[in-house]
DNA sequence: CTGAAAGCGCTTACAG
DNA sequence: CTGAAAGCGCTTACAG
């Protein structure tokens, strides 16, 4: 009769026994970390692939001090954008023989540090991390007194002694407001989350207001939307930014996925996307180039920087100690139907009434 | 001088003698594992507080043989079904006080057993999966040997001998197959990736085929489209199937994400989507609600789903034996802007001639 | 209520 | 090239 109790899963010491050699040599096998004579060699390989031996991490973690496995903390799983970056990390990670570990704050910024607790309990060679604000964020502070390796995504920090890969939120978020300039707008709004709470989120606002004060326009009109409401939500919210005679003709959205919400908020308040009311997104999202109008927006290559994330991660590992900079990937502008030139009758006054739909 | 090595983590050790006891009564504090006076206590509270301890869980892994992890199996990360399960998941997990290890299997089934395998090293309580093919699957086979609890989300097992979450993928693609009919398509193509290898892709498949034949329908036409290819590539797949004069009028999808882009797709064919062609999707992604026209699909509670597997789970991992069924979930037809009445010049013959722009 | 001791599954100097 | 022994950080009977 054997024992249930966890169906005896073979051991280190099973393995040796059928082999029959010490642990160590087994040890040296499955490492390859000694010399093992061809003939021991070939019986422990043997055994291993008889018995389907595979090591308890935990005894070797324990003992080496060494665990390969890699936290991981992200917003949200459900915005592409990190679900993006999440697939370039865990793929890179696999590459490198790393589990991962996941976990997501939920947008909200008093759950990092407890998450990051949870994380370091499980020795983890290093952390990838997208938070709220690079520069004021206690679980960050936490991880460079416990002296772990970690590195950011999609956060800017302005104390650039972290390691970081992100794009340059600022400067991309003034040129896509420049090329509605461009087109002929005038009169902006920008809308967001609440903006002030995340560093990129305060970059791209800046980098809005920036290129419209280099053209002389005055700063676009805000609006600060519950970022995981409805769209039925984003609709209320933006009835009084659209219903007043100055109606703004480019809404500038600090990401796509509230971009889509907005753009479909917008056409049920009775406006034209992009006849009346030109949108813009930020990230790329695969989808929102599906859409007819297919979304204006930025373009960021968010797995490609999980991916190096994960890679430069993978150096500070292995003890390389570069200097910790805010490596920032390109972006690109991508035209797309929601924009347009501007409505030719931008005389200010009544525009058109806002229906409810 | 201190030593530089892992920062010199406290261990449980370093507690007992800040706290004048045993590392057994810190212990039992930690875990409320035994009886413990007030003063003891209060004084390894203190210890442990001050000390930032947190308990190795390789140590107590080891020694406890248990681990308060969950591994969880995922095809991908970017598909939104998969991110609202997992999102299910891991915060049921979190409420659970449970660890989360994630991998993805790019839907590539012959990855999935080193995955499996992989998740097993690290000897997690159970395991969460949503595989290629639940009744042909040697990962899971491995787990039956294993006897490591595991509960499958989105799979539907013919062999219910499988813990399963999922929604009656033959009722739901029936019944939107169904509402087509009555809303007088007689010409249906059926569009999906390799269906052939997924459970609920035959059975999404048999659904719209049982629908037809119910009406006295022939069989819809097929269009096994790469998955994961762009809509460029999906728009070269439909030429052939939309160019012949006897186009399809209603396409009926395999899943949401796919039918977004065989939107794009045939709208750059020069078709009118749903003037000419209706499309129907599958899942009920949120972004497919905020496209105009909006996508007409079966709404199904993704992320409930994964956070039910993981109740289930935790159940099987506290010994409870339920009999192992597939618990089907409600699904609920979304009619949307992409459906519509079929044309009325539905004799044959030349349509509209495909362009490509 | 408390602590000494054993041991979980491994790896790694060390001695041969 | 090989193995005996120690020990990683914990928990858990066991004895008191």
């Amino acid at each position: 009769m054997t024992h249930a109790r966890n169906l005896d899963r073979p051991t280190i010491g099973t393995v040796a026994r059928q082999a029959r050699c010490s642990p160590a040599t087994v040890s040296r096998v499955i490492n390859a970390s000694g010399p093992v004579s061809a003939d021991a060699r070939a019986r422990v390989e043997r055994a291993v692939a008889e018995l389907r031996f595979r090591p308890d991490v935990h005894g070797q973690s324990l003992r080496s001090r060494r665990y390969r496995a890699i936290g991981v903390v992200v917003p949200s799983y459900t915005n592409p954008v990190f679900a993006n970056s999440l697939a370039g990390i865990e793929s890179t990670a696999r590459d490198a023989a790393r589990m991962v570990f996941t976990a997501a704050t939920d947008y909200a910024p008093e759950r990092e540090l407890a998450i990051v607790e949870g994380l370091l309990a499980q020795r983890p060679e290093g952390l990838l991390l997208t938070v709220a604000d690079a520069d004021r964020c206690e679980a960050l502070d936490r991880l460079d007194r416990a002296r772990v390796p970690y590195v950011l995504v999609h956060n800017h920090p302005a104390d650039s002694r972290r390691h970081a890969v992100a794009v340059d939120n600022f400067g991309a978020s003034r040129d896509i407001t420049a090329a509605l300039i461009a087109a002929g707008h005038c009169r902006f709004a920008y809308v967001s989350g609440s903006f002030r709470t995340t560093d990129r989120g305060r970059r791209r606002f800046d980098g809005c207001v920036a290129a419209l004060a280099q053209a002389g326009l005055p700063p676009p009109a805000l609006a600060e939307l519950d970022y995981m409401g409805s769209p039925q939500d984003h609709r209320r919210d933006l009835t009084a930014l659209l219903g007043g005679g100055e109606t703004p003709t480019a809404l500038v959205c600090s990401n796509d996925h509230l971009a889509l919400s907005v753009a479909a908020a917008v056409r049920t308040l009775g406006f034209s996307v992009p006849d009346d009311i030109s949108i813009a997104g930020f990230d790329g999202i695969a989808i929102a180039r599906l859409m007819t109008p297919s979304l204006a927006t930025v373009e960021t290559p968010t797995q490609a920087m999980g991916a190096a994330a994960m890679q430069r991660l993978l150096r500070l590992i292995d003890g390389e100690r570069p200097a910790a900079t805010v490596e920032l990937f390109p972006y690109q502008l991508r035209s797309g139907g929601t924009c347009s030139a501007a409505p030719s009758d931008q005389t200010g006054g009544e525009r058109r009434r806002a229906t409810t739909t």
